[in-house]
DNA sequence: TGTACATCAGTGAACGCGCGTTCACTGATGTAC
DNA sequence: TGTACATCAGTGAACGCGCGTTCACTGATGTAC
């Protein structure tokens, strides 16, 4: 009886040293930062030898941006995937918020993992970043916000996910209280961008119900965690 | 001639030592997190001896908080020193954002540490968002804002300063074009809290005004950096 | 103020440990025919 | 499909370096009288 004989035939043996090391790597991350984490720790948590790292990495820091691009990338395809069935551009920053909240609730290693990693978060050019400018842009276009949004928008709608996100990770909230967190932070931001106070209303509270839904998992989108 | 003799001399041997590692520790912590820091590093950089650091200092993560907490005892000193001579609280509100900004154009290695040290920061109790909650709180309790902000004002408010500050550190933004953003994250950030429209209008004009002033520096408190 | 002594704090050599990195070897996987 | 061979990837011992920490010694500072 091989060991590889339990997984799929198609990962070879190579792959499955890397997600290993990779899947090793970032259940460490939740925990501590990439510098507190030695070579001889995720070895050991892969367990595999020491030298295969090596053979998949050129060091630590390349192996960790590594985990670090996967995970954004899956955000954004769990981003990406919600709006696609949606038309009005005012609703995608709503779901914008709610995606990542609901994450948080219901994978919060990857949220930790990922907010750990957040570094440089407000140049427009980083990939998550830019959904939310396009987002904006298309709100903007379509003249439903007001004319300061143009231009500081993004950066008012990162700071207002990020700090929810945050939120709920930080203080380990109960889904009752972030689904509230995303109604008046809904309801506050969206009123800021110029939105008229009857849809931020209905919008606000959508977000509520989403968020108390246990069948909300917009987050929650096929495919394998670590990219080749 | 003593080297001691340039110095003045109310500031004790092991007041200097200890003054002069915190600064050559802070002055590292500019470019590189802590756990890239070696001791050696820090003597080095402090031109003390390496068994000094001990008979100061148990570790170097302790090191490194009593650096992150006489920044951020800096900071909330110079917001309420700002708001002092403030009576109205929507005012303290825009100065919460000002106050910040400013010293990251004027002081951007203390805003660069900061920012690199700002774990855990949306908890409620950390000293800076304990002052976010007061001015939020007093706000609600002169009714000027919207129901929603009782309860999500303050981390409203604190996403709105943390994104708009690391906006400005990051992007090394001009005072021109920190001033403007300043003044529409305020239209955007007092709208949302439920301010009148025309009371927000001269608040962000103000506050583009200020951030454009050489002279506003609301951030500059006397007294030493490093506390014993 | 001056002297004698105690305590405090600076010094840098020495220590052993854990780190990242290398590499010769081995067995698995892929390829040619 | 089977065989021979080449290449790929896993292994773990070995390496030397830099790290945090200790400590005996020294000189500065503080205290008593």
């Amino acid at each position: 009886l091989r060991v590889t004989a339990a997984l799929p035939i198609e990962v070879g043996r190579a792959a499955r040293t890397r997600n290993a090391l990779l899947e090793a790597g970032f259940e460490l991350l939740v925990d501590r930062p990439i510098d507190l984490i030695s070579i001889n720790d995720l070895v050991a948590a892969a367990d595999v030898a020491k030298g295969s790292f090596f053979n998949h990495f050129d060091s630590k820091h390349e192996f960790a941006e590594i985990i670090a691009t996967d995970l954004r990338a899956a955000m954004e395809k769990a981003i990406k995937h919600a709006n696609a069935k949606i038309a009005d551009p005012v609703e995608w920053l709503a779901q914008g918020i709610q995606v990542p909240v609901e994450s948080a609730l219901s994978q919060p290693q990857r949220a930790r993992v990922m907010l750990r990693m957040a570094a440089r978060t407000t140049i427009a050019d980083h990939p998550l970043n830019r959904g939310v400018a396009a987002m904006v842009k298309a709100c903007v276009a379509q003249g439903a916000l007001r004319s300061e949004a143009a231009n500081s928008g993004m950066i008012f709608w990162l700071g207002l996910c990020h700090v929810l996100t945050r939120n709920v990770v930080e203080r380990d909230l109960s889904r009752a209280k972030a689904a509230d967190e995303v109604r008046n932070i809904l309801f506050l931001g969206l009123r800021g961008l110029g939105i008229e106070e009857k849809r931020v209303r209905q919008l606000a509270v959508e977000g509520r119900a989403n968020i108390l839904k246990a069948s909300f998992r917009p987050h929650i989108v096929d495919g394998p965690l670590w990219k080749s």
